[in-house]
DNA sequence: CTAAAATAGTTTGAAATTCAAACTATTTTG
DNA sequence: CAAAATAGTTTGAATTTCAAACTATTTTAG
């Protein structure tokens, strides 16, 4: 196929538009449909904090403070709700007794695999119709966002 | 180029994990560099709200809130925010004097293009190296991403 | 070995953001 | 023209966030 440069400056400015205006509802629906099932207690905050936790990592509340760029004292009010729903627990490190190391209870696993699946379903109907080379092209084009973003950050 | 079902799966992966991870840098990324420029007062909410009234368009209070999803109480309190530091005007409509609508002092407008410019450069060091087809590509799994949202949010 | 400094996380108090409901002003409807 | 509907604002309460002070523990330096 061939395209003119015009056409290809359509483009940018439509994939531009999009991009700034799907995420906000992306972080909409995720919060709805999540809020639907058994986990009516839960906001896209949460679930994205529930996220970055993780299954298996044991990670530190400074880790997780640092990946979401929340302050401290933020960080431990939304985990104690969290606790308190019992999506979370704080295991005091034996090593080191200042460290409190995170971890999901079984619900918080349930949620974590919930949200991860409709992330999944979402890049599938994405990708819908795209072959193995198109699908690696949309890997490098998030690969460039990323190598974006971090030479701006770092400027 | 050929690929395995399996090499998909892991991209489909990646493709979900960064997505999941790469909004939240965007949104901080875009209001710190605003915020390095001239206009230091800015949030990235305000952003895009800024954003959303757009250049032309004269949009009314109502219609703000419903695109944003905002309650009209808080759209008010942004908008008194950005009225007073000098980026929006409000105008009542002479037609139907219980609208107000909204529009972009010169001030205003050049945050706009300034958002803008910085939305077209990521778009573009992320197309880095995609021809026409490529790209052709990505808008439509961006029509794709849409289409998912609306039947999600409509069923 | 111990006192001082550094580190991890929590508490606190203030500021900002949000919402729903009540309210004001205006227009439409019956 | 009175009642209902609509657009936007105000109000008061709830939630979220932050920075700074604080507690508990570990590391460092003399």
């Amino acid at each position: 196929m061939n395209s003119t440069s015009d056409e290809i400056k359509d483009d940018y400015n439509f994939i531009s538009e999009a991009l700034i205006d799907i995420y906000d509802q992306i972080m909409r629906i995720e919060e709805s449909e999540i809020r639907k099932s058994q986990f009516k207690d839960i906001t896209a905050k949460e679930l994205h904090l529930i996220h970055t936790i993780g299954l298996h990592d044991r990670k530190t509340t400074s880790e997780v403070s640092r990946v979401l760029k929340l302050s401290k004292g933020t960080l431990t009010a939304n985990l104690n709700n969290l606790e308190k729903k019992g999506y979370i627990i704080r295991m005091i490190n034996q090593q080191d007794r200042r460290i409190i190391n995170l971890g999901l209870t079984s619900k918080g696993r349930l949620l974590y695999r919930a949200h991860y699946a409709f992330h999944r379903q979402l890049v599938e109907s994405c990708l819908k119709g795209f072959d193995g080379s198109d699908i690696r092209k949309m890997r490098q084009a998030l690969v460039n966002v990323e190598k974006f973003i971090d030479e701006v950050s770092s400027k």
